[in-house]
DNA sequence: GAGTGGTCTAGACCACGGG
DNA sequence: CCGTGGTCTAGACCACTCA
C-alpha cells in the first residue's frame, strides 16, 4: 500500500535500504540501527513487515538484536586457519602461534573425558566394539572472544596413563606424546564439511541464527596407516578461512 | 494460548514436530508436508505463528515450499570433493572422473570472456595494472542437478590464442595446455571460507535461503613462484564435502 | 476454479534489562 | 519504570499453477 517503485516486497527493500548503509560505512560496526517503531513510521508499514526484512539482515549475521537495546551492525573479522601447518615440527602449539602472528591474543579451555565414541569417530580410529575414546574438549578464544571448538578423540587402550589424558595443558603438544608411544603422525585425513550449528555451539561460540559453521575433521595415522587421533574442529563460517598448501 | 508444558515458543515447536518427523524418517525425501492451514488448525494457532515455524525449517534447508502445492522434504545428498588430487598427473579431468567414481553422471556448461580483474583476482595472480584476465565460467551438474561453480582465471597475455581461451571442451585440461606456455603448476594455494550465496548463485546453484556455499580458491603457480591461473569454486555446503591428504 | 504459499495490517501481551 | 524486541492473533488480498 506504499511506494513500489520498481516491484518488490517492502520488507526486502527495508534489508536492501539497511544493509547498504552498512555496506558504504555509513554505519559502521556497532552502530545502532532505528528501532522497529521508528522503521515502521519512517516506511508506513505494518510493525511485522519491518521485522520481516531485519530477520534477513540477522540471519545474514549483518545485525544483531540486543534487547531491550536495539538492534547494532555485527563487528566480524576473520583470521587464517593454516590447515596444512598446523602442526608443523617443532612448533608446541601451531594453532597458538598463528593466531599470535596474526596480532591475536589466544586462550583455550579444555575439558577432558572418557566415552564411547559415535559411529563416525570409531569409524575413523578403527575401533573395535566396545572401544572408549579419551576425548580432549577445547573451547578457544580470540581476544576472548569464542572462535572455535577443537575436540581431539583418542583410542583409549593407547593413551591411558599418560599426560593426554589428564586435563591440563600438554607441554609441546600431542604429538609428541603419541608419537613416544609408537604413534606417530605421518599423514592425516582432512574433511570439510558446512552446517548449521547444533544447539550447543550456537551458544558456546555465540553464533547468531543462519550462519554455518565449517567442521574441520582431521584423522592423523602413523606410518603403518594405524590412526590414533581424530580431531573435529567447528569454525563459524564468518570467522575463519582455511588455509592450504598443495604440492603437484 | 495452547498447551505449554515446558516453556518453549509455540512455532518452535512446531519446527521441532516436523524436524523429529524428518529425521526418524517418518517423513521421507519429497514427502508432502500438511498445509499452513492445517498445521494452524491442528495446532490451534495461528497462520502466522506456524510460517514462523516452517521458515525455520526453510533456513535450515530441511523442506522447500512448492507454491502452490506446499512444503516438500528436501532431497540432499552429499559428494566428495577431492582437493588434493584433482589435478593430479593423467586425469584429463579430475572433477569428472571424481563424480563417475562416485557412481554419478557429471555434466558440465562453459562460457568464456575476456574482463578485467577484481582485486582479488589480480592480487592473486600479481597482476599489473590494467592487464586482462580470460576467463571460463564453468557450471557443473550431477545427475543434471546444479553442484558447483567454478571459474578459472587466467592472464591474458599468457593465454592469449591458446584453447584456453575458447569456449570448447579442452582436451586433456588446461594443466597440459599451461604447461606447455611455460606454466607447469607445481604449487597451490587453497582458500577455503564459507559466506552466504549471492543472487546468482542462488539462481544458479538453486540454493534455499539461509543455506551458505563454501568457497574454494586454488591459486596455481609454477617452480618460479609464478601464477597462472586462479580457480574460484562455489560449492552449496550441504552438497560437497572437502577433502585433503596432508603428509607431515 | 480452487487452494497454495507470499505479503501485509493493526492490533495485543510479554519478558527482559537499562537507567 | 519504560521501551525494547519476541511472540501471537485474526483477519486481508494477491499471484501463481495445478487439475
Amino acid at each position: 500500500m506504499t511506494r513500489r517503485n520498481q516491484w518488490q516486497p517492502v520488507y526486502q527493500r527495508i534489508a536492501e535500504d539497511i544493509r547498504a548503509q552498512v555496506m558504504t560505512g555509513q554505519l559502521g560496526p556497532e552502530a545502532q540501527i532505528a528501532t522497529e517503531h521508528e522503521l515502521a513510521a519512517k516506511y508506513g508499514v505494518a510493525r511485522a513487515t519491518v521485522r520481516q526484512g531485519l530477520m534477513l539482515l540477522v540471519q545474514e549475521g549483518l545485525i544483531v538484536a540486543r534487547r531491550p537495546l536495539g538492534y547494532f551492525v555485527r563487528r566480524v573479522d576473520r583470521l587464517d586457519w593454516s590447515a596444512y601447518n598446523f602442526e608443523r615440527e617443532g612448533a608446541a602449539d601451531a594453532w597458538v602461534a598463528d593466531v599470535e602472528a596474526q596480532g591475536r591474543v589466544p586462550r583455550q579451555e579444555i575439558r577432558v573425558e572418557i566415552s564411547e565414541p559415535n559411529e563416525g569417530i570409531s569409524g575413523r580410529l578403527k575401533l573395535s566394539p566396545n572401544t572408549l575414546v579419551v576425548v580432549r574438549r577445547r573451547l578457544r578464544f580470540v581476544d576472548d572472544v569464542p572462535y572455535l571448538i577443537a575436540d581431539s578423540y583418542y583410542p583409549e587402550p593407547i593413551v591411558q596413563g599418560s599426560p593426554v589424558a589428564n586435563p591440563a595443558d600438554i607441554t609441546g603438544g600431542a604429538r609428541h606424546i603419541l608419537a613416544d608411544l609408537g604413534h606417530k603422525w605421518v599423514t592425516h585425513e582432512d574433511e570439510i564439511e558446512g552446517r548449521h550449528p547444533t544447539e550447543d555451539e550456537s551458544r558456546q561460540l555465540n553464533i547468531p541464527p543462519g550462519l554455518s559453521v565449517l567442521v574441520h575433521t582431521r584423522t592423523s595415522s602413523n606410518a603403518n596407516g594405524i590412526p590414533s587421533r581424530v580431531m573435529v574442529s567447528v569454525l563459524p563460517v564468518d570467522r575463519w578461512r582455511v588455509l592450504y598448501r598443495v604440492e603437484s
